[in-house]
RNA sequence: GCCCCCAUGGUGUAGCGGUCAGCACGCGAGCCUUUCACGCUCGUAGGGCGAGUUCGAGUCUCGCUGGGGGUACCA
């Protein structure tokens, strides 16, 4: 058994794109068969070093590898021609002139049958599909479909000038590699008896196909820009975790059964079945994709997730922040707004300052907060300085709201951060009183 | 226009002729609580419509409607 992915080689990897390469591996991890990599593009117009690259990029991020070197399909025109030519000598290919404008015409004086032309020696090379019967396909998602022989065109292969089309290329290129299992995005179904009839123009059997039912936006239309990220490279931007996408991705189109939501990529490569895909489109949820983002985020240990926000961030000594933030944040990216004041002072947020730090109970607290604060000395640890602040508390009359905000303005400038404790003993005594001693002297961060 | 596919709550899905139609996201309420989250509890909401087959249909058949895809000398 062998499979292969065909990523549209625009440069970005997208959202349906990358669940057809995960489907694809894990077939072929889960049975120990081959996957490789086709760069579809006849011309590499498409296809420019940059793009390909950013290709293998995303397909690495998602942890998702393949067999032997990528074939680029332009690389591979002289072996279409010679298929091309094959197909001419052997009368299942002829050449004609007739474009657009003549199809259109035939069919409308055929009742809408499909084209066919003369063999005029000179023009596009298009295939001879028989007038009778049917061709059938047969898909593992979708069971079998019968097209109408008589319905198809006679579909044109290569242009005048020889370079191969797109619907030659893949039967060539997949019949070479030994393709057993082509997987694919359900937009390539009405193709399929186009291939399939190639197929047998070549005196070849079809693989076995599977399409994939389409993602769409939450719109209905097909997923695109428009409906926020679109691809893996803006997922990975955005701080989602690969892992998490490609158990949201395996999930989008294909279950297990009815409790399971969580599937380590281990689970997934033994439990994938093309069997259990559905049929129907989906609707990408990025709120879904969220919520297990941030389950696998809290798994994750403090090391393992510093690690990654350092690499994400560029900045060192991270620890001691991600481990009281972890719990609070579901994407990379939640990290920096909740720590950032840990490292660049407290943020500007003047309506935070006017309701909690600039009125008399806020002072008061405020006050009250330095004096006991000022008086702890070592152990400064979240432990000694909540029995500290709740000191406080008790001798303003205040509750502990009225004291907490407060504090929590003056040393982060904003309303909401990690734990009050927390924040106070990661700051450091130091710190933490001249942030204070600012606030009383109503000192806001600039 | 023609061809093909699809159809369970807002979303992803389970079901494979007899279930109180299950699970998850979201949403709502409550609990927890120093903010925001996390976590926990409860709740909300569903088989497009119409026929047929059957003792019995989300499950089978047909029609309709809706959505999607294809229909290039694009991939």
């Amino acid at each position: 058994m062998r499979v292969r992915f065909a990523p549209s080689p625009t440069g970005a990897l997208h959202i349906g794109g990358a669940r057809t390469a995960l489907y694809n591996w894990l077939l072929a991890r889960g049975r120990r068969a081959e996957m490789v990599l086709r760069i579809e593009d006849t011309d590499r117009e498409r296809s420019t070093p940059e793009n390909v690259e950013q290709i293998f990029d995303a397909l690495a991020w998602l942890g998702i590898d393949w067999d032997g070197d990528p074939v680029f399909q332009s690389a591979r025109a002289a072996r279409h021609a010679e298929v091309v030519a094959q197909l001419l000598a052997g009368g299942h290919a002829y050449r004609s002139t007739a474009g657009p404008e003549e199809v259109r015409a035939y069919k409308e004086a055929h009742d809408n049958r499909g084209f066919r032309g003369e063999d005029e020696g000179t023009g596009a090379v298009r295939l001879r599909v028989p007038d009778e019967g049917s061709t059938i396909v047969r898909d593992v998602v979708r069971g079998e479909t019968a097209f109408e022989n008589a319905l198809q065109d006679d579909l044109v292969i290569a242009r005048a000038d020889g370079t191969p089309l797109y619907h030659l290329a893949v039967v060539v290129d997949d019949l070479d590699a030994g393709i057993t299992h082509v997987v694919r995005g359900a937009d390539h179904y009405s193709n399929t008896p186009k291939h399939v009839l190639i197929q047998r123009a070549l005196g070849a059997e079809p693989p076995v196909y599977a399409h994939l039912p389409l993602l769409h936006g939450p719109d209905g239309k097909k997923l695109s820009k428009r409906h926020g990220a679109a691809s893996v490279q803006e997922l990975r931007e955005r701080g989602y975790l690969p892992e998490a996408v490609r158990n949201y991705l395996a999930l989008l189109g294909w279950g297990h059964d009815d409790e399971t939501t969580f599937f380590s990529t281990e689970e997934l490569v033994r439990l994938f079945s093309l069997e259990r895909v559905s049929k129907s489109p989906a609707v990408f949820d990025e709120q879904k994709l969220r919520w297990m983002n941030g389950r696998y985020l809290r798994e994750l240990e403090v090391a393992e997730l510093t690690a990654r926000l350092e690499a994400l961030t560029g900045r060192a000594g991270l620890g001691p922040a991600v481990a009281i933030t972890q719990d609070k944040i579901s994407t990379l990216d939640e990290f920096w707004p909740l720590a950032r004041a840990f490292f660049e002072g407290p943020v500007d947020d003047p309506a935070a300052w006017e309701k909690f730090v600039a009125t008399e109970t806020g002072r008061a607290a405020l006050a009250a907060v330095r004096e006991a604060l000022g008086s702890l000395s070592e152990p400064w640890t979240a432990d000694t300085v909540e029995t500290a602040l709740r000191g406080a508390v008790e001798r303003t009359g205040f509750k502990a709201k009225q004291v907490f905000q407060p504090v929590r303005v003056a040393l982060t400038g904003t309303t909401v951060s990690p734990g009050i404790f927390e924040t106070v003993a990661l700051l450091g005594r130091a710190e933490s009183l001249t942030r204070l001693d600012a606030a009383l002297d109503g000192r806001r961060a600039a």
